[in-house]
DNA sequence: AATACGTCCTGCTTGC
DNA sequence: TGCAAGCAGGACGTAT
């Protein structure tokens, strides 16, 4: 399941794959794949016509593929290369406010099991394909495959940060992440710990497995009551979230359930890494005490019992 | 206003 | 053997 780690695995491959080329073909082949698109499926494949890619950003769990303006004369590859990536990173840093909400951009969210693929013209489709795009180029199509069809894609307002997403948190591995702010916004919160790491208002990027992960390294219950929670821990569980989605990324990302994949569809490794994820019954690796599993919010969360003891006052 | 929960979706696994 | 229930879970709309 694709959280920040993979995403940011995905970002790159498109930051490589497909920045800087022109679109010249988009095929829907499943309307639930562009339901967010307001004009529908028909507008979503001709508004993107004649765009370039300029770059390829990430919050969190969404993405983003900026866009050249519409109608605007398409500029070759060539012209729109490495200077159009580092002309609109320094656009959106020099001129802040004034660039956020101009523009234009092909958001995606991978969902449960969305996959964006950069593969040649003659590869055999997939069975979950859902859109494809081809480049003025004539070089390797992009891909959304997506079997559960959780995930999307949609063309939106906003280069520098879309507006429709304005809403999400920063996340932990942003340079600008501000700690404090976290910290403060956490413990005045109501809810369990994990319910609060899992809401991408608060902080982004963290879904169910990394959340168990920071959670298992702080020696912390998803249970504890946030306004319970020193600001020590709360730091604590922020560092844990940015060590653990580090290593992850590292190792390529996490492919639990090989629905995920770079967009060269290559599956990462940090699985084997996993402390407390998907270990039910195996010995928790610092007290040797077995890896419990419990139905939480409708998913599981796995925890050790010794090192992250269920606080008295529990909150779910 | 803030928090909680049902819903969407498909394919693999489990159990009778 | 075959079918159905269970499970995976991110984000959003709705309910409280």
């Amino acid at each position: 399941m694709p959280e920040l780690p993979e995403v940011e695995v995905v970002r790159r491959g498109l930051e490589r794959g497909v920045v800087g080329r022109v679109i010249d073909g988009v095929e829907v082949y499943h309307p639930r794949a562009v339901r967010r698109h307001a004009a529908g499926p028909e507008d979503f494949a001709a508004v993107l016509l004649g765009r370039t890619v300029t770059t390829a950003c990430r919050r969190g769990k969404y993405l983003w593929l900026g866009l050249s303006p519409q109608g605007a004369e398409a500029a070759g590859p060539e012209a729109a290369g490495p200077e159009a990536v580092e002309a609109a990173a320094a656009g959106a840093a020099a001129a802040g406010a004034a660039a956020a909400g101009a523009g234009e951009s092909l958001l995606g969210h991978l969902g449960m099991s969305g996959q964006l693929l950069v593969v040649p013209s003659d590869s055999p489709d997939q069975v979950h394909l859902r859109v494809r795009f081809r480049f003025g180029d004539g070089g390797r199509e992009l891909r959304f495959v997506d079997q559960r069809t959780f995930g999307g894609l949609a063309v939106v307002s906003g280069a520098d940060l879309p507006t429709s997403i304005a809403h999400i948190a920063p996340d932990p591995l942003t340079a600008d992440f501000d700690v404090e702010r976290f910290v403060d916004a956490l413990r005045r919160r109501r809810t369990g710990l994990k319910r609060a790491l899992l809401d991408q208002t608060l902080i982004s990027g963290v879904g169910n497995i990394y959340a168990d992960e920071a959670l298992w390294a702080a020696r912390l219950h998803y249970a504890r009551p946030t306004e319970t929670v020193s600001r020590a821990e709360a730091n604590r569980l922020l560092e844990a979230v940015r060590t653990v989605m580090t290593a992850a990324l590292a190792a390529g990302g996490t492919s639990f359930d090989r629905l995920y994949v770079s967009t060269e569809g290559v599956s990462g490794l940090f699985e084997r890494s996993l402390e407390a994820y998907g270990r039910e019954g195996e010995q928790c690796s610092r007290c040797a005490a077995p890896i419990r599993r419990e139905a939480f919010m409708n998913r599981s969360s796995y925890t050790c019992p010794v090192c992250q003891p269920r606080p008295r006052r529990a909150r779910w």
